[in-house]
DNA sequence: TCATTTCCCTATTGACATAATAGGTAAATA
DNA sequence: TATTTACCTATTATGTCAATAGGGAAATGA
């Protein structure tokens, strides 16, 4: 499992903050009941798309999040590299040469980067606008 | 993570057959041994390439294991495929749409399908012979 | 026949990451 | 000042992976 079900959350949510209207702030409670997901659990999940300046948060009555970019301007990878840390498909290629001892002679290597690569590649030709009209399409 | 240790020896072990005479069988210590894997290990995994033909297993002195094709008759992508158990980057794509219950008006649906296309594309056009002249390349 | 080599089988453990929950604090607003 | 909302820290539950353990059965050669 490349994608863990905190990134994929991360992208619906940011899908569904995409479908409305830019200027106003929607609450917490009304993504997560609207997503299905728990509020406790997606509280943990805006943190970080907030903290990394993804989403404008605001406290009290009329506050909630919204997009401070267009939603073109958010890549799928840029979303999924905050929340997931990382999308390596094998550990190999993230850690160093030294903890695996054979990563100088190992058939298999070049293979891993160029799959990171292409991976990594896939999902920055990704942007939130794309998901939103694909979504339309149905 | 998308490719586990096991998946990942499997296919250094598969290497180490190829290099060799295809006729020779290969004990399974040898191989544990020149790969740095440990034996018990090693054993789950061959156990699961035996199973399912992919190589030949003999009994007693000088028996071991061989492959029982040619390296270039191997994917990447069916090796990985029996070991791994799926090669999916998310859990939604595996899972029947019932699972779910967002699959018909899923944002991202299509993108998750177009990139296990991708992913499987990838290891189905590399064999066991590529990975052999990678390796002496270096 | 018998000892050795080798593959085969079942079960268990330890470690770790993920998914989710719990309970409270601080800021903004009406 | 009460309410709404975001923010913060900690904990639990679950499940998978990696690895180990201990023995059993087949093949071989002496």
């Amino acid at each position: 499992m490349i994608v863990s079900t905190k990134g994929r959350y991360a992208l619906r949510v940011m899908v569904c903050f995409a479908q409305r209207d830019s200027e106003e702030y929607i609450p917490l409670k009304e993504i997560a009941e609207s997503e299905g997901i728990s509020q406790k659990y997606l509280e943990s999940i805006m943190t970080v798309l907030s903290k990394a300046g993804f989403v404008d948060a605001v406290h009290g009555k009329g506050g909630g999040y919204r997009l401070n970019r267009k939603p073109e301007e958010y890549t799928v990878g840029a979303i999924l590299k905050l929340t997931e840390g990382s999308l390596a498909a094998v550990s190999c290629t993230t850690q160093g040469p030294e903890a695996c001892g054979r990563s100088s002679c190992c058939a298999t290597k070049t293979m891993w980067t160029r799959l990171d690569r292409m991976i990594d590649e896939f999902f920055e030709g990704i942007t939130l606008k794309d998901l939103l009209e694909e979504q339309e399409k149905e």
